[in-house]
Parts: structure tokens; C-alpha cells; sequence
DNA sequence: TATGAATGAGTCTTCATTCAT
DNA sequence: AATGAATGAAGACTCATTCAT
């Protein structure tokens, strides 16, 4: 019943992709809550009424956004390994690498971060989309490993392990923890866990 | 500026209690944005005036039920351990007793949890609770863990694997993964974590 | 903060400035306090929420309306004079007009009147426009009068000598007292105060 | 049908006056609206209930501080004259230490006195009782004048006009007018007005 | 005589969405 | 394809007043 239609001309395009990009910025700056349908249009120089061509409601705005910038929001580690095959010997500078990148990028998008996890709680079409990503995440990564019966089960365990690392030490701060010890046991841990997939 | 205030006669300790106990189920149920004070006024059957003569605002209510609430949603591990000391023969059977009351706990509270996850995002003093609760349960767990230089951060990493592990149980279920395996693999690793802290 | 637009339609610009006359008229007839945003909105036959794009709130439509009716309510006697030079001879005329116009104005708009001294005590921004309106009053009006070093500060006083004794016959009426006498009192006294300023 | 009584014991009396002082003053500090009954009930030490056993509602509390104090904030200047006769040779001086006295009351109750001029617009009954204060103070000024057909309504013009200059001085401030000119000339009119008032 | 808990109608204000142009 | 004016339901919050005790 939502009437939304595609854009054809080459500035609609842009327009719609504005929207996308602008609009899904400004929710993710000062929460989704806190920005209206106008302030979005106005932030993307468009028109209030253009919004409800191309998209259904506020939140289909969030969702395409999403889509487009969750992955490289929430698993910035994948796009450190090129076509590398992970063996015993290089593991341990790769992990080291792919844990930086991810401090590196939530700190950039603490913000972004905290409000898609937020609001991927809120709406389970969200929620979706970001299984969806984590299972592409693990997907991708698992091309770099070795084969091994429970390969997958290994490296989604790898990628929670470190982002939940890097949640603690950004996030959390509890005063009174060894952070650099916390980190140095998760290395430790992934690295046993690994340790039976090496070939030969 | 806010003039609220205590409530004296018992039946007002009621109304209140009321207040938090169903505003903040509700609130849990539908989602924080869904419900009104009003909608709350009506459900504890009480006017929407008492409200504010209680509570600051709606957050105010949430934030109170997220105090009394939030450790038995969030960690009902807590609730197992008496003061039976850990060692390495019971431990396996206490980390599946764990995870299994974790499951449990979670499951019963799917929403809850959904919701106390995203407005813990959202709002920063909420954020501050959580924080709080999270080290109160690892301070409580580590009572039942032997003694090791580094005891702190393991028990914080054990109770993160767990709580991690349940959500991939729980709410992700992709299609294609061995949880089974996931969960023999999170125990495994978690048992080697702590293997260097038992005595002799 | 406040994010308040211009209307640029012809027809727009006309429901604004129907906000501004209705509101304002039912403001001062049943008082500031006494009439809600749903009211105007409902008489001036627009929206709750356009009211909110066109003015920043309650108070705002009251500054309007004062900002435009002012003048008129408050100084009717400006209207009187066109670009008659006041001499010795013609004055005492022009004085009994300018009051005889005062009190017929006052009369018809009380309730305004009223509302807008009221308000212009409450509202120190109100309070300023007042100001100003009264000293563009005296301006205007020290353009009739003959040069004389402290002119402007005498027709002042005689702005508030006349609007004085116009308050006094209309709203106090105190039973017992010779207004007949008053006027011709104040009037006498206004005469007096100006013979110094006439040329020759 | 309002149901209101009459402190009979001593320390209801107290309570009720308290009720009245503290009222009235806070609601000349901060404006009649921006004060709650349950605001005076705290600063009163006094319950909220109480308040309606011994006034109508807010207004009265009100009303009842401006039957006490309204004469002395309004008309300061009545305080000055003792018995002393009026006369052509003393008048001067006392008419400056009137003007005094007034700019120095006012001064001091700038907001209560615009209050009470904001009020008195609103409500009639209000009105009516500054009227009436008006009264008394141009009969109890009287008593020091001379005998005149109409000095009656030459006091009540002097009042008036002291009233006028003091507000002139005090509120408006416009800059460009010289107020020591205002006065001497106000002085001047005054005392014109009064020289066919006394004896011989 | 006094309390203070409780009421609930009423106010301002916001904003996602629609619609005439 | 685009505009931006307009809607109006819904929300948070206040406060004079009542009432059970």
C-alpha cells in the first residue's frame, strides 16, 4: 500500500542518495529519536514531501542506511585481509591488526555505533540486517582461514571475542581492570582455540 | 527544580512500587517509545499527576525498574552460586549450570533485555548502571573463584563468553551453524582461561 | 532552537496574519490567560500546528498582535493631527479633540487596553515596545509643536497628562469626584505648560 | 458555597497570616503565575489543605495581601505628612520629599508593584480595591491641604502626577530625555495648579 | 484543626505524514 | 519530479483543588 517509486533521472538518483546518506548521519549523530523527517530534509536540501516518494517512513530512511554502512560501521576488520591465507605463523600479527582496527573505527563512530545497536534491539527488520552482516562478516573472513569441520563456528566466535574486547575497553572503562591483560588473554584464547586448524 | 517527593504512608510506598514494577514491565513489553504515562497512570491505576510527584519523568520510571530489575535480567547467573568454591572437577558442571540458567533467564525476558540493551545505548546514566551492574556481578563471582593475579578480568571475559554465547543462541540463530559445537567450543576455551588459576 | 518559517503563499501569509488578528482580538477580550494555542487555532480556522510554524509560541502571537495594534489602541490621538502647526490660538481645540479621541478610543477597546498594561507588566520584552511605541508617540507628535529646548519633554508629560486623566473618567469613576473639573483643570494646567513655546 | 472559616486559636491566626505574608511576597517576587499553592504551602510551613480552609483559592491570598499592603506599596508618599499644614511657603519642600519617597518605594518594590498594576488589570475585584486605595489616599492627603471647592480633585491630579513622573524616572527610561527637566517641570505644574488654593 | 496524598482536566508543544499545486 | 504548507493526533507535564484521615 506504500506508494514509494524508484528515482529515474540522474539528480533524482543523487536526491535519493542524499537523503540516504545526510538523513542517516544526522540519526546516528544525535540519535534517531532526535531528528525529524524535517530536519533531514532540510539538512539534504530537498523537499519534506520528496521523503515519502522514495522511502515508506523515517525508519526506512535508518534501514537503507544500514544496509549500505553497517558493515563497515560494525566489522571494520574486514577489510584489512586482502586475498592472505592465515597460517600459525602470521595469526598473531593479523589478530593484533584486525583488534586495532576495530578500536580505531568505534572510536571514529562511537555514536553510530551505539545508536544501530540501539536501534537494531528496537525493530527486528534491523535486527535482521545485522545477522545478516554478521554472517557476511564471518563469510568473508572465512575465505582467509584454513578448512577445518567448524571453521565457521571458530571465527564467528573470533569476531564476537573481539568485538566484545573492544566494546570493554572502549565503552566500559571500569576502573581497576588490566585492560592491556584482557586483551593479551583474548589473543591468547583465539589463538588456542585456532591452534587445531592449522594444516598440519 | 524537579519537586518530587518520597512517598510517607504505606499505601503510597504501594502506589509507587506500583509505578515502577508495571510501567517499567510495560515499558519492557512494548518498547519505552510505545508506551505513555498515561498509558502506565492507567495500567497501575493511579492519576497521571502522581506520577511526577514520584518520578522526574517516563525515563525516571525506566531508570528505577532498570536498578531494581536489571542484575536478575541481565545476569541470573548470579543466582546460582552459593558459596560452593570453584575448583577444577566442579567447574565444568557449574559453567553448563551457568549457561543453561542464562538460556533460561534470557529467554523468559527476551524483551527486556531487547529493550534495556537499546535504552542503555540511548541514555548515558542508564549506560552508568549497567556498567555498575556488570562489575557488581563480576565482584560477586569472583568470591567463588580461587585466588590468581589476573582473576578480575578472567571472570569479566568468562561472564562476557557466556552472556555472548547465549545472544547467538537466542536471538541470532543464523541457519547453517552447529550451536551445539559453538557452546562446547565457548566452555573449552573458557576452561583453559582458568586453568592456571587452580590451586596446586 | 526555535525553528519558525515565513509564509511565502499569498494564502498562507493570510492565515498568518489571521492568527495574529483573531488570536490576539481573543487574548485581549477573555485575557492572555484565559484563551489556549486550540482556541486561536480553532477560531482563526487553521491547525494547532501551524500555529507553531508561523510563531514560537503563546506569548509570540501577543507580541504581534501588540507590535501591530499597539500604536492604536494605546496613542489614538496620534491619528488626530495631520501637518497643523499647533499656535496659541488653535490649541486649546486640539487639545479637547485629542482627548475627546482618547477617551472614545479607550472606551471602545477597554478590555485591550487593559490586557495589553496587564501583560506589558509581566513580559519585560512587552514591557520594551511599549517603551518604544510611547517615545514614537512623542516623536510624532513634537512635530506639530513649536521648537523650544525641552519641547519633547513636554509633550510627553502631556501624553500622560491626557492619557492620565482619560484612565481616570473611564476606569475609576470614584463616585464623589468633579471630572467636569478635572479636565478643565488638566487641560489648564497642559496650556500653561506649553506658553512658554510658542513663537513671538 | 465556598466553604472557608476563621482561625480562632491563636496559632491558627499565625498560620493564617503566614499564609498571607509569605503568599503574597512570593507571588510579587516571582509573579502571580509562576507561584503554586503548593509553592506558598512549603514556604508557608503550612499544608496544602490548609490554604483552602482559610481562602477561597490562589487569588485570595493574593487579594488579601493587597488589602494589606497595597496602600503602602502604591502610595509610600502618605507616610510623610504628620499634621503639618500645607502652605505656599513649606510646600516645595515637601512636595520634593514626596517625589523622594516615591522613587525610593518604588525602587525598592519594583516587582511587586508591577505586579499588583498587572493584577489589578486582570481582576475586577482587584481593581476595585486600588481604586478604593486611591481614594483614601487622596482623602487622608487631604486633611493637610487647604480648603478649596476642588482640591479634592487638584490632590488627586497631584497624585496622579507624582505617580506618573516616579514611573516616568524609574521604568521607562527612554535615553534623550532629560527627567531632571521632567521633574522641575512637574513640580512646577503642581504647584501652579495649587496657588489659588491657599489661605489669603 | 491540620495533613499531604491524590486527582485529572487542561496546556503547550512536537512531528510523521499527507496533499494540493 | 518536486514542493512545502498544513494537518491533528498524541505526548509530556502542571497545578488548583479535593478528600480521606
Amino acid at each position: 500500500m506504500p506508494n514509494i517509486r524508484e528515482p529515474i533521472k540522474e539528480s533524482s538518483k543523487e536526491k535519493k542518495q542524499r537523503i540516504i546518506d545526510i538523513g542517516f548521519k544526522l540519526m546516528c549523530d544525535k540519535g534517531y529519536h532526535n531528528v525529524s523527517c524535517v530536519d533531514i530534509a532540510t539538512a539534504a536540501h530537498v523537499s519534506t514531501g520528496l521523503i515519502y516518494q522514495y522511502f515508506n517512513d523515517k525508519l526506512d530512511i535508518f534501514t537503507s542506511g544500514t544496509k549500505l554502512y553497517a558493515q563497515k560501521i560494525m566489522f571494520p576488520m574486514l577489510e584489512l585481509l586482502g586475498n592472505e591465507k592465515i597460517t600459525r605463523e602470521n595469526f598473531d600479527k593479523i589478530l593484533r591488526e584486525m583488534i586495532k582496527k576495530t578500536l580505531d573505527a568505534h572510536t571514529l563512530t562511537k555514536n553510530a555505533h551505539k545508536e544501530l545497536m540501539s536501534m537494531s534491539c528496537l525493530d527486528n527488520h534491523l535486527f535482521q540486517i545485522f545477522n545478516l552482516n554478521e554472517e557476511e562478516a564471518t563469510e568473508k573472513l572465512l575465505l582467509n582461514f584454513p578448512h577445518h569441520p567448524h571453521i565457521k563456528e571458530k571465527v564467528h566466535l573470533l569476531i564476537n571475542m573481539v568485538d566484545n574486547l573492544c566494546h570493554e575497553i572502549i565503552y566500559h572503562q571500569h576502573p581497576g581492570y588490566d585492560y592491556e591483560y584482557m586483551q593479551e588473554e583474548t589473543i591468547k584464547l583465539i589463538e588456542y582455540m585456532l591452534e587445531d586448524t592449522y594444516e598440519n
